[in-house]
DNA sequence: CTGAAAGCGCTTACAG
DNA sequence: CTGAAAGCGCTTACAG
């Protein structure tokens, strides 16, 4: 590959400066068009390849960025990821990613990595129970921070997600607005605020209608299509056999809704479903899954945008919360009360 | 967040020279024991967080590598690049990740940046109609790269993916094996070299059982459930209704299968449907998918164990393929092809 | 076992 | 409008 082509092998060959060739390249006003027009063919022509550690070193910028999520492969943080990865690319910064998986240590290393390449700034969805100290290590190294779905509680950086309590109100009022007096609310946790707002929205939906709240009926845990279909056995095993069950996140109700349909019952007749999330697969899932829209989208370009900004300095405030405002799509998966029931 | 600590702050503040702090924070067998400890000690007292540019530069290795696929919220993908992040969290090394959506510009984009930040090297799924040219720009940069799942045809490097015409025919011959003499094939395109194999594997099963082939039965295009739920009513219209279905992925055949139940029928009773890749949730759809097992777990453990391999020096042979053997996995969606048909 | 010095490839005042 | 020089924070011969 011969030798590497740098600013002032550039130089060399045309006679000016690495300065010149430096400005040369980034469009600077200092320079003379002309110039300016020769040091640019002749980079391009000897395939020069800006070396951004060297200009990273000298001006710590290094346009990275870093996305922690607890796992892509969940379509959920995949949407958000998606809309992230527009709005970054539109502003020509790089993004690293990594899953964290609810370990705070593979988190930990990650936000070490990070500060290691000069990153710009973090976009993050923290792992459970991530000690605020891990936070602060990022403040005092001065790196820009943004959340998104989840936060630590007692760190105040800006926040981006839905308004849990009011979309499970959405679901829980709509089951209840077709007769269903059962209702059991399956899946997700009660360590993170997203579990517990879901899960006292649900309680208060519930309580405001008059209608009964057992602790039978809350079936914690399933987050994935996987353990959803296998909550579907728990789930008809229930005491007095719930008509309506409210889920955690569209992952969980499709995965439900299998199980219900394995066992010979048809989801969306005997039993109505909801889902949270909207996910693009929500639509086409049989039968086509009710369930609240979470403002994905929405999350990742705001978050995003709020970020580049703090980078840029334009300081944002503290502990900003942005709630995104839920909606309901009803679809074929809930359908009034059968009779008798 | 005060003065930044660097390796000379360490090494004033303890009386030794910076080269002494760099080699012992390294485990340097050349530093005494006691200075080590000291200043390990000491680094970790004031937050030291070393500077992997600066380091880089000076070394020309980054501990950087860069994993470009077509889109990893394709659970395919996604799954490969779990197995990825496996084998490179275990050697410590960071990787950046890029989604091309089959645009070669994007895809170039990405590969400038990765020789930009000085990657150690590639891992790549390359666009449809990536020109020769884009991958010799990295070969000409000393970036080693491997492929997975695609190549560019006329690019020696090391190729990791399943045997497609194997595979194809395990489908193909399992549906023949039910008695199904009208089957179809729904989704893929001919643009790649997988696509091309996988047709042939089905065309050649076809012939050899004497049966017969026709263009209609060929639908291409569908790579996503979204997509193999709107060719259904395609499929359920064609002329000699085909009594079973060979989907591209288990995406499409997903989708398929529940725009087969949408529209009334009983997808592996009716409609004898087989999915390729076996992902997760195969087995948890609704009915559980007949599929071949494409092995992405081995095909990510691979393609990083020869990524790194090539960059410690260790020349695996260029434009070695290594086919992972499919398997069929035989669940509901597959039956015997109902009388009369 | 430790230190002084050079250099990786940029950018940025500063001088002209 | 252009150039000479310093410096970002490391690592690596080299000398002692």
């Amino acid at each position: 590959m011969g030798q590497k082509v740098k600013l002032s092998t550039i130089g060399e060959s045309l006679g000016v400066s690495t300065a010149t060739v430096s400005l040369a390249l980034r469009d600077s006003p200092l320079v003379a068009e002309a110039t300016r027009e020769r040091v640019k063919a002749h980079a391009l022509e000897l395939g020069y390849i800006y070396n951004r550690r060297a200009a990273s070193l000298r001006t710590s910028k290094s346009g990275i960025l870093g996305v922690v999520v607890h796992d892509i492969m969940n379509p959920f943080y995949g949407e958000i990821l998606r809309s992230i990865e527009m709005e970054l690319d539109r502003n020509r910064q790089t993004f690293i990613l990594s899953n964290h998986y609810d370990r705070v240590e593979k988190q930990r290393d990650f936000l070490e990595t990070l500060m290691q390449l000069g990153a710009d700034g973090v976009i993050m969805s923290p792992a459970i129970d991530t000690p605020k100290e891990d936070m602060e290590l990022l403040t005092q190294n001065g790196l820009p921070t943004v959340f998104i779905a989840r936060s630590v509680p007692g760190v105040d950086l800006p926040v981006f997600r839905g308004d849990d309590k009011f979309g499970i109100s959405l679901a829980t009022n709509h089951l209840i607005s077709l007769g269903h007096k059962r209702i059991a609310m399956i899946g997700g946790t009660d360590q993170t605020s997203t579990g517990r707002d879901r899960y006292e929205g649900y309680v208060s939906a519930m309580r405001k209608a008059g209608l009964e709240v057992k602790d039978e009926w809350r079936i914690e845990g399933p987050r994935t299509k996987a353990a959803g279909f296998e909550a579907a056995s728990q789930f008809l095993a229930l005491p007095d056999k719930p008509t309506g069950a409210v889920c955690w996140n569209d992952l969980a109700a499709i995965g439900l809704m299998n199980g219900i349909a394995r066992a010979g019952l048809t989801p969306g007749v005997d039993i109505s479903v909801t889902g949270y999330d909207d996910l693009e697969e929500a639509a086409i899932a049989t039968p086509a899954l009710t369930t609240v829209w979470n403002g994905q989208p929405e999350v990742g370009r705001l978050a995003a945008r709020a970020l580049l900004d703090r980078i840029e300095g334009k300081h944002t405030p503290d502990g900003d919360l942005t709630l995104i405002k839920p909606e309901l799509h009803i679809r074929q998966s809930t359908s009034r009360v059968v009779e008798g029931n």
